[in-house]
DNA sequence: GCGGTTTAATAACGATCATTATGAAATTGA
DNA sequence: TCAATTTCATAATGATCGTTATTAAACCGC
């Protein structure tokens, strides 16, 4: 009953994902997200509430879309090979479109006016949360003899998101690939070798 | 001639240091720097201009003020302790005060409106400036054979910039300084050792 | 075709944005 | 003391912000 929907709503929400990509949570205007998914205004509300609704499932897309070489990476078989992994997705997504280049979820994590603050501590708890998994793997390596005993499977994961985050910053400064990796060769040199590894 | 200026023109600048410290460049609004520097707007304007420069003047007393271990860090004798310093500076800065954690320079980089582009830009030069002055640091060290000849000076410049960045972004996310400081070790652990130096 | 219901489009809402016009207060030189 | 000049505080500018009334159009079951 009713009139139908005349936009696609899954298109709507990936035209609202790039935008915000490109300019932040704040820097995306709601005229930004109407123009770029071609609808209305009140249409985007009925379809998504307001702003921050949006921005939080466009959040959830970019995550399960592109940041889906995290948990690929997860399941690689020693603790080198993920991190390596984790690294090489990361340059493969920052880099990979010329006009939002970065990383959607690091954008908004920095600075902003007070009312963007709820967005801000969502964005933070998702970027801890990829780095509990990280350490939880590293820890499973570390039972595993695929990390030395010595190794901190917490520092590791916060010097690997580091790294990671590092690289997002510099992708949105212009960096290229080949820069990009050779920062994740420069980081990997430091990895710790497990039993049946190499120095 | 004339009446007298009855603010303190170098605290206004102070305190609008603060609040684009705390906020970033779009998230301070000018209501928030003129109740943060206790003078009304139009002091304000007739001191420094319209918003973008008054940033750009709290950027130059921002690295000049507080990002002064660059250039402290660039005289030590060895690449190691350039990098070292640097890590260590970094941490400082960006965990010493609760209320404005993170690095004013970083926090515009990555993602605003469009008319914040010229800012953007202007902190994205800032940071190629840095990290240029690290390369052609590690270039010397490697002529003076303090760096193996298999270093990559453009790498380690980029490398420990992404480190610098990648902890801002933690810093900003709340990461205790303990955690940063093994954060740079960990980055430490990968560093080359030039003639003299241990492995 | 007709009520009931959902969407679409236009236009407006109050709030806040950065910026500035205006006129009173204060200081200097004459 | 008076004219010139600079800063002060109040208040207003037009623009844009996110968010909605409001009304017309399209669909369903009857």
């Amino acid at each position: 009953m009713g009139r139908h929907r005349e936009f696609d709503v899954e298109k709507a929400l990936d035209a609202a994902l790039c935008v915000f990509w490109r300019k932040g949570y704040e820097g995306a205007s709601y005229a930004d997200l109407t123009e770029a998914a071609g609808v209305e205004r009140p249409a985007l509300y009925s379809a998504f509430g307001n702003k921050e609704a949006l921005f939080r499932k466009a959040l959830a897309r970019y995550y399960e879309r592109y940041v889906d070489y995290i948990p690929a990476a997860l399941q690689l078989p020693t603790a080198r090979e993920v991190a390596a992994h984790a690294l090489q997705g990361a340059i493969d997504l920052t880099t990979r479109y010329p006009d939002h280049t970065g990383c959607l979820a690091i954008q908004g994590v920095l600075a902003g006016s007070d009312e963007a603050e709820p967005v801000r501590q969502a964005l933070i708890e998702a970027r801890a949360e990829g780095e509990a998994q990280l350490r939880e793997r590293f820890e499973r390596a570390k039972a595993e003899g695929d990390l030395p005993e010595t190794a901190r499977p917490d520092t590791l994961a916060a010097f690997l998101m580091a790294v990671l985050h590092g690289m997002a910053v510099q992708a949105k400064a212009g960096f290229s690939r080949d820069t990009l990796e050779a920062v994740a060769e420069q980081a990997l040199a430091t990895w710790p070798a497990g039993k049946g590894e190499g120095a």
